[in-house]
DNA sequence: GCTTGATTTGACCAAGTGGTCAAAGGCACG
DNA sequence: CGTGCCTTTGACCACTTGGTCAAATCAAGC
């Protein structure tokens, strides 16, 4: 996709340091993380790393900025015109199988909001929240008709980010609590279906 | 209270010192974070503030051990000889409370559990998990009797946990997002009474 | 096989890291 | 005032950090 102009071998090193990176990023925070170990992780000398990337930042901005098109997808695919409580379901099955297919690129997500977003700060301002506003106003739209039931449209939005992210970045926690024998992301699964139809149902 | 043999000037450093590291820890992450910058936010030299404490690893870890008690708390309060619905929406309530009260206690716990629970993970499979099961098995006695609609009770517990400290632990996306002219805790407060109140009341 | 550009690396650097230590400065109390 | 302990600090250390650079190696087309 975006490979103009580079050789093989710069998409296959790319692909692997940006592999590495979100293992290592997603694990210890920017912070903690170390270009050593991600070029251990990639399997390169930490010089031929810099070779392909300019800097620490550098490869952590590239890894954010991927991210953020993934995330909001599920969401930019809310239909208007789709039947209302199963559209927020649907979103809440995706990102919910996002949190269980990517868990490092949540964590990654969670370590940089953590932080106070000093790197994606503008992104949350500008795309996300312009996304959000147009989406909650189709759910607006939804409760005067009395299609679901009254709530806070942005509050719900935040809601499904937080019970599906949850699941991703909680994770050991997750699993501690609930002990060996538990599948959390089917069980997550059922759970949300049933709180989001008893919140939004008429 | 745990101030045997302390003296004043003990007391009070190894509280400056608390205050600094939890401010540093929680922005940073434990590997982000260097004992300069908690020593200087502390207004202590480096060597200074090893000498109350030995280590980094020791600072968050005083830093920790203080924390679970705080956050279970509330949990521990849930009483089974109370009205279920509003004992459930009391512990939303102080949870809450909690995440707007104490929000870089939040962000550390968050970092901590985020990146594995390397330094907790076995209160997580002791303390936790315990006091969680015992709670869990009241809420399952209520929905047995009919008192509140039945869920999965863990689960019920996760979203508690995942909703409330959304509003600590993603502040910055919850304040992007909504825009100037907010009050995120005040929203929130009346988004979970009516979202746990549909989804458990009879 | 030669050339040219892409790729890789060992050696290196300045700054920062967690942590030590001996010596100096305060403080309370007899 | 002196003494003994608590507290503070400057100098220091070994190691790690992000990053540089010139030289070596490699791959592909001629």
């Amino acid at each position: 996709m975006a490979d103009r102009g580079r050789t093989r071998i710069q998409t296959r090193n790319r692909e692997a340091i940006l592999e590495a990176a979100l293992e290592v990023f997603a694990a210890r925070g920017f912070g903690g993380a170390t270009l050593d170990r991600i070029a251990e992780a990639a399997g390169l000398s930490k010089p031929n790393l810099l070779y392909y990337f300019p800097s620490k930042e550098a490869i952590h901005a590239a890894l954010l900025e991927g991210l953020l098109h993934m995330w909001l997808d599920p969401l930019r695919d809310l239909d208007a015109g789709g039947d209302p409580v199963e559209e927020v379901l649907r979103y809440v099955r995706r990102k919910l199988e996002l949190s269980r297919d990517y868990p490092r690129e949540s964590r990654l997500f969670a370590n940089e909001v953590l932080q106070g977003a000093p790197r994606i700060g503008g992104a949350l301002e500008g795309e996300l929240a312009g996304l959000v506003a147009e989406k909650a106003a189709v759910l607006t739209g939804w409760m005067a008709e009395g299609r679901i039931r009254a709530v806070h449209p942005v509050h719900l939005i935040f809601s499904v980010w937080a019970l599906t992210q949850h699941y991703a970045d909680f994770d050991v926690q997750v699993r501690a609590v609930l002990g060996p024998g538990h599948d959390p992301f089917g069980e997550a699964g059922e759970y949300l279906e049933t709180l989001f139809r008893r919140l939004l149902a008429p």
